[in-house]
DNA sequence: CTGGATCCTGCCCGATACTG
DNA sequence: CAGTATCGGGCAGGATCCAG
């Protein structure tokens, strides 16, 4: 399990050698959404070796990161405690590297687990607590998802659903979040288009989730 | 300059493509704490290859990350603007991964910029804000740091210089900052040496500089 | 079919030597 | 002092194979 050592005693050089290499922390991203099998990891971290992915999971599980559980006859992947406060790493760089989107590559997807992280991220939990109860329904490229934000409480789940806003939106959808883009502009130019209910609620969507430029 | 990509349109796979290779963020924890040459990044980094730090210092500026700026005579690199907004990454790291720290290994060493940056992630301002003024010199193995603590501000410089306590310490200070050993115990265990002033000081060095277990 | 393990290939990292 | 050149080894990456 031990990876190359910095030679230093250090919290960050510690930190480095636990979760340091290459596909880790995208791992503990997506393991911060729910526990994973280990086909789903696989499918969320786009072109992984399935060594690869198998090593870093000894890995992570010897450093006490993540522990395999068994649930009803199949085995996911879940967040030990200590696993879980990397929450706060993983928002932090999540937020610093938002900022550094640009336009995105022919082969870049969107998952549903990297697309929830990105939302916790730009979650501002004390502009949605003074806003009333709201659910969307967004679609970003093959990722579907529900989003509920009530009371400064944010809650992102798979698939479709009831909800006061359903729109779909392309990667864009950056420029809503940083503020480049108004709300109003990003549904005239097609960057978000409104599947159903209130297009304006868009503005309230995109003061809730926010990450400056 | 492109790291191998993610294959992901995400905040955080876009970070960990600028910042996520080996060496990467240890050159900007270490530039947090003030401009360095390239030597003194080579001498605070052990044994890092010279043609990798090289290769880093390339791409983090090709990303926007660091720049080289010539200070009378000589080059120095330093963090631009957007370089800077890691701190908060860099602290997250480094809080987590104190916690996982256990007996240093035989060759890890404490470098000047490794502990200053260990302090300010242990730093708590709204703790020290309630204190009064109070400077320790403090020898960590090699690196002799002379710390401030003022108004809830810190401010750490190399070298040693006047203070209200001076004292020597191996790597079993993380127990102390810890909480795991009382200050009365860390000097009559010898764990924290007292050279000069007063020893009771060391109690509010610890209420000062705080990782909970 | 899911959950891995086992090859091989190539590239990056690491150590050292070398140069302006 | 500030890098560049060179070379060997070890992970990463991709495909394939095996077990339940």
């Amino acid at each position: 399990m031990a990876a190359r050592d910095y030679g230093q005693y250090s919290g960050i050089t510690r930190a480095m050698e636990l979760v340091g290499e290459r596909w880790a922390l995208l791992i503990v991203r997506d393991l911060l959404v729910g526990p994973r099998r280990y086909g789903e990891l696989g499918a969320g971290l786009p072109r992984i070796p399935s060594n690869i992915l198998a090593a870093r999971l000894k890995e992570l599980q010897a450093a006490g990161i993540i522990r395999r559980a068994p649930r009803s006859r199949v085995i996911v992947y879940e967040l030990t405690p200590y696993g879980r406060e990397l929450e706060p790493v993983v928002l932090a760089l999540g937020a610093w590297g938002f900022k550094a989107l640009d336009e995105p590559r022919e082969e870049q997807i969107i998952t549903p687990d990297s697309m929830t992280m990105d939302l916790r991220t730009a979650f501002r939990p004390l502009v949605a607590a003074g806003l009333p109860a709201t659910a969307y329904a967004a679609r970003f490229g093959v990722a579907e998802l529900l989003i509920r934000v009530e009371g400064g409480e944010l809650d992102v789940s798979r698939g479709d659903g009831e909800a006061d806003l359903a729109f779909a939106a392309g990667p864009d959808i950056r420029r809503l979040i940083s503020g480049q883009l108004a709300p109003e502009r990003a549904i005239s130019t097609g960057v978000v288009e409104v599947l159903r209910g209130r297009g304006e609620l868009l503005t309230r969507f995109a003061s809730t989730f926010h990450i400056a430029a």
